[in-house]
DNA sequence: GCTATTATTAACAGGATTGTTAAATAGTTT
DNA sequence: AAACTATTTAACAATCCTGTTAATAATAGC
């Protein structure tokens, strides 16, 4: 499982065969059609157990008694340190929404779920705080748009970035994305708090 | 080739066949193999083509002679147009780097290059604005950083929501994407000359 | 110890993929 | 019209993929 996860994660559905599954996990690939029946079954196991945790990533933003900025700020905090976690899950998401998404069709009702339970949270608070005239007058769907693309995004072009030049950068991912959080969440508090020069 | 550019762009070098091309052509994929010789002969015309417009795509931007900000947004907007014209473009780029990285070999350099020019460019640009005062101090690395992933995850990330979520945002994708770009150059905009707050 | 279940392998079937080739067809030249 | 060239096709080879199966090895239960 740990190998057919590794290669699923890196490769994504189409472009991982059982053999080299079986392969890395040092069995011959009948083995694995024998316990797991067939390589749509595996792949199910390993988007399971990642679905579940980024689901599971979307409930412990909100807590309402914070002060808003403190909630916003660690919301964001939270969501980039959960892709910290799971650095190739946006990758490989996106990978198996674009080519198989009838695998994700399971999840689908899930997700939106959890994605209105987060705006409706999200569209409160910003709606509150725009007309206490505390912060900039915002469009909360976008703003969510750029929270969210500016955290995957890091994810998913950091890897590329390396691998088209990979003398730079060798190793000091850690800093790199450390860096990377702080300034995305200067930009959205600039973005709330800032003059407007419109 | 339309045939071949379309499939190319659509699905990547792996995912697309040369039978899937012929069909598409209605040809026989026989002709093509007596045309083009190999499958990576027509892959690199169709890379060669787009990889052209983009690195012409670096270009424009730079007209020393602006005023700061405006300099700063029409190179935004720049990028974000010519997306809006070539909008599988980034998920396609993404696509070979992440899987046939060999195949980008032979642009690396000119990437390299045009990328440096760039920064070079940008660097000096912001460096004098936040000597002189007048934009806050910001690493201009990581505006950078903002700017390209801001305008590549729109075009990566909607496609993608649409096929887990096909009902909403049928056909409306011009003004989305028009609303995206204003709102990544508000984002920018008070980034750079909003309050600090920290 | 012996049987029954489980684990494992090698071999294979059926299909798809890339690329080749020899033969047939169409087109051009003279 | 004849000869030559370019185009097109059908068939094939070689490889790889998923999944099955029958035979073998290992393990457990009694």
């Amino acid at each position: 499982m740990s190998a057919a996860e590794e290669l699923f994660l890196e490769n994504g559905y189409n472009l991982t065969t059982t053999t080299m599954i079986a392969g890395k996990a040092g069995v011959t690939h009948a083995m694995l059609h024998y316990y797991f029946r067939t390589k749509e079954h595996i792949f199910i196991k390993v988007l399971d157990k990642n679905m579940e945790e980024l689901l599971a990533s979307f409930q412990p933003v909100m807590k309402k008694d914070a002060p808003f900025w403190d909630t916003l700020e660690s919301g964001i905090a939270t969501h980039f340190d959960f892709l910290m976690k799971h650095p190739g899950l946006p990758a490989f998401i996106f990978d198996t929404v674009r080519f198989n998404p009838e695998l994700m069709e399971n999840y689908r009702e899930r997700i939106r779920g959890s994605l209105e339970k987060i705006m409706g949270f999200h569209y409160k608070m910003i709606q509150k705080e725009m007309d206490a005239g505390r912060i900039r007058r915002t469009d909360p769907l976008q703003l969510m748009l750029d929270v969210i693309t500016l955290n995957l995004s890091a994810f998913m072009l950091l890897p590329a970035a390396r691998k088209l030049f990979p003398d730079i950068k060798a190793g000091e991912d850690r800093r790199i994305l450390e860096d990377r959080k702080k300034e995305i969440i200067a930009l959205i508090k600039s973005r709330l708090y800032g003059n407007d020069m419109d």
